[in-house]
RNA sequence: GGGUCGAUAGCUCAAUGGUAGAGCAGCGUCCUUUUAAGUCGUUGGUUCUGGGUUCGAAUCCCAGUCGACCCA
């Protein structure tokens, strides 16, 4: 144990660690190695024979989160990974010693007890305590168990508290587990495999993103934490790992916002010989795979109330299909939008509201009104098709439109949740893209991938899903920060 | 990066520029089937930090830290 002196913050956190000093003091050990538990919570409750009170033997731990202290007996409630369970302590059936004992609990500590079941009165499954004991002292207090916790900088700090006190997050956080887990199964049952690549790269490529970048001792060398795992799943297709994903930590050196962390899961699948529209059908039954076997709304149906609109939104009917260029004509009320000069452009955008920087290329203002005017407005499921082949140099040039490229942009709630390419694999075409998209900056480009394609990589669907937005919609929450554990934030305070 | 709002007891929140309070939690009492248990009493404050204005600042002003929302 370390000689520095433990700084007392408050008088609850005085009155716990006098109490530790002194079950020390009396040779008690408050921080046990073990307990064996014979149940969670809710598989202890649900082993109580309706009738026969007493007569289930159980053990179980958790966190006490509830006292309710009658004098000579205790309701008391514990917390486990399932759920909360009640324990009834009498004074006559665990002895005077153990009963005092139990008395000094504080709210917070974690015990484990052993008993029968019987319900009380009023119905609730319940433990008689035959024994217990202390294996963690909680040294401080729990926010308070009415009101919760609802400071945002505490929830996300100290996420560990927001899950003993506050329920929705828990469940919350919880089916974002489950759904991961739901993907990995699909895919897997789709003959799928999962693979895992470099983090550490020396060409971040695969999208278009600003990259942190770090440092290796050893090589001297500065490395790029990925912005994508496209280049590298493509070469394993090359490699004939013909259905290959990975579901991994993106890193982007961009703004921090409610749909924005700097590291983030992303899904990458690709499918070789499918293309976009092949990627179109399992991404619909992946979504509707996760809502009818995991998120299971409570009305039977495959709607999900969007937090930010109120709005359900309903991924049981036809998706709506619907041509970029086609929604641009629509919102701009254009026919002819695509034939009309620069200054045409900006004065469209300027009518509509929007702030055009002098410099940007055509399609840079035609995507100023798709991301502000279009995007937000596409609620329900939508696949946005053909998009202008400026905006992904990785995808096949559409047959009956050189100007675009066969994609599609599936957008729900107002966010792009997938893009999917019918990915290109003619590396001749795949160097000019690059060229043509990296401009001066020539270094950028991944000449290790252009080496891949010349080895022959097969027509391939390719899709990615941004986990965390996929998370925020199916779990109803409003920001990306509820949705991942401990989301970024200034170094504390 | 810019704008708006916020930070008060462990937690959730009050408080005209004039003695910083409440509920829960804590501490002490009563209570052997409670459900935000109840009952009686009670402790607890660097009002985010640093300056300034003022006889007097949680409150007004300036700067900073952290957070939320909106914008880029």
């Amino acid at each position: 144990m370390s000689d520095i002196p433990i700084e007392i913050t408050h008088d609850q956190h005085a009155v716990r660690r006098q109490k530790l000093a002194d079950m020390r003091a009396g040779g008690f050990d408050p921080f046990r190695a073990h307990f064996a538990t014979t149940h969670f919570s809710n598989d202890a409750i649900k082993s109580q024979v309706d009738g026969q009170d007493n007569t289930v033997v159980v053990a179980v731990a958790g966190r006490l989160v509830i006292i309710r202290d009658m004098g000579k007996s205790q309701f008391v409630k514990i917390l486990d990974q399932q759920g909360q369970i009640q324990l009834y302590v009498k004074k006559d059936v665990v002895g005077d010693d153990a009963y005092a004992a139990f008395k000094k609990l504080d709210i917070g500590d974690i015990i484990g007890a052993k008993g029968t079941l019987f319900k009380t009165k009023t119905g609730e499954v319940t433990v008689r305590v035959e024994s217990s004991t202390l294996v963690a002292k909680a040294l401080r207090p729990l926010p308070e168990k009415w009101h919760g916790l609802s400071d945002p900088e505490t929830i996300y700090r100290q996420r560990y508290l927001d899950v003993i006190i506050n329920a929705e997050s828990r469940a919350r956080l919880m089916l974002r587990s489950r759904l991961v887990s739901h993907i990995r199964r699909f895919l897997e049952e789709r003959s799928f495999l999962e693979v895992e690549t470099p983090v550490l790269e020396s060409t971040a490529g695969g999208a278009a993103a600003r990259p942190f970048v770090t440092h290796h001792n050893a090589l001297d060398v500065d490395f790029f934490l990925r912005i994508a795992t496209e280049l590298r799943l493509k070469r394993m297709l090359v490699g004939g790992f013909d259905r290959v994903f990975e579901i991994g930590r993106i890193f982007r050196n961009e703004g921090v916002s409610r749909r924005h962390n700097p590291e983030f899961t992303m899904l990458e699948v690709y499918q070789a010989y499918s293309d976009y529209r092949g990627m179109m059908t399992l991404i619909r039954d992946l979504l509707i795979s996760l809502i009818r076997e995991v998120v299971r709304p409570a009305d039977g149906s495959l709607k999900i109330k969007h937090a930010a609109s109120g709005v359900d939104i309903d991924f049981g009917g036809e998706w709506r299909e619907v041509r970029y260029k086609d929604l641009i004509r629509e919102a701009t009320g254009d026919g002819d939008w695509f034939t009309r000069s620069k200054a045409e452009k900006i004065a469209g955008a300027e009518k509509l509201g929007l702030g055009v920087n002098p410099s940007w290329e055509e399609f840079e203002i035609t995507n100023e009104i798709f991301s502000k005017k279009i995007e937000p407005t596409l609620i329900q499921p939508t696949f946005v098709t053909h998009l202008p082949k400026e905006l992904c140099p990785l995808a096949k040039i559409t047959l009956d439109d050189p100007t675009t490229i066969d994609v599609f942009e599936l957008t729900i709630g107002g966010m792009e949740v997938a893009p999917a390419y019918s990915e290109q694999n003619d590396p001749d075409v795949q160097r000019a893209m690059f060229e043509a998209q990296a401009g001066e900056e020539k270094h950028t480009i991944d000449h290790d991938f252009l080496l891949a394609l010349e080895h022959g990589m097969p027509p391939a669907g390719g899709m990615g899903v941004g986990i965390d937005r996929l998370c925020i919609l199916l779990t109803g929450a409003e920001s990306i920060r509820d949705v991942i554990l401990f989301p970024q934030l200034r170094p504390g305070s």
